[in-house]
DNA sequence: TATTGTTATACTCTATAACTATA
DNA sequence: TATAGTTATAGAGTATAACAATA
């Protein structure tokens, strides 16, 4: 991607690539944005504040507020005042929601597929190096 | 990111995710977006045509011909028509456009610093997981 | 007065459909 | 007629600044 990439750099590249746009297809495939996908894969049950949200997503509040009103307009999100401190929302999956964040799941095959290529001493060796990157 | 994802499935997921943001950030902070950035990388001194971008990035012609518009209007691409078929434009990256590519790169230190992670066995490691992915 | 979230606004990304110029 | 690219248009993502409601 960049004058003299190494070898291993350019790896990383064409894989981040073809990863993000698996996830893409994977999305729209369901009707909905990348962004929109993002969104909803944290909402795992708890509640949720806008601001939790914004930094999950690394991105303004205002744009929360507006993917989280598309989402809300669907039926896939709901949106209520905290009653302890009303300019609080919390923002909660439906059962909608959940659904289609599954079908999302489903339809993303790519990182199963492409860890299935690799034995149990190979995927072992790439949690380790994944481990060590990420640390 | 899905329910019941693997760990292994969670450590892509989360090395992806700080990639693209730093991404993100290396465009951000040399006054480019990510797409524009996306489409200074292959214009290697060869002159390409829009279709060949389009292709390269995955997206449709008629989206390349605003990023490229943007990019054009700031002096980092030119665009000229190709002698032997008119129809077809051929498009390559400006000094200022080489420049403007090699900061963004420069800026762009995550995949350097988390591979500099890495012994020199682990990357040769790593460089194998890597074919075996995406082979 | 400080904080949470929304609204208003502006710009970019993106695709589809209609169009222009060229072949 | 077919192809390369553009234009028109519309919807979505994104941030900044101004605002409302609440604390």
């Amino acid at each position: 991607m960049v004058t003299r990439m190494g070898a291993l750099e350019q790896q990383l590249w064409d894989f981040v690539s073809a990863y993000d746009a698996a996830f893409d297809r994977a999305s729209e495939d369901n009707g909905l944005s990348a962004a929109q996908a993002c969104t909803l894969t944290p909402l795992t049950g708890d509640r949720h504040t806008m601001s939790e949200l914004a930094e999950l997503l690394l991105c303004d509040a205002s744009n929360v507020t507006q993917i989280v009103g598309r989402l809300e307009a669907r039926g896939l999100v709901s949106r209520t005042p905290d009653p302890a401190d009303r300019r609080v929302k919390q923002v909660a999956i439906t059962p909608d929601g959940r659904r289609l964040r599954r079908a999302v799941a489903k339809s993303f095959t790519f990182p199963r597929e492409r860890v299935a290529r690799l034995d149990d001493e190979e995927q072992e060796q790439l949690g380790h190096l994944l481990a060590k990157m990420l640390s």
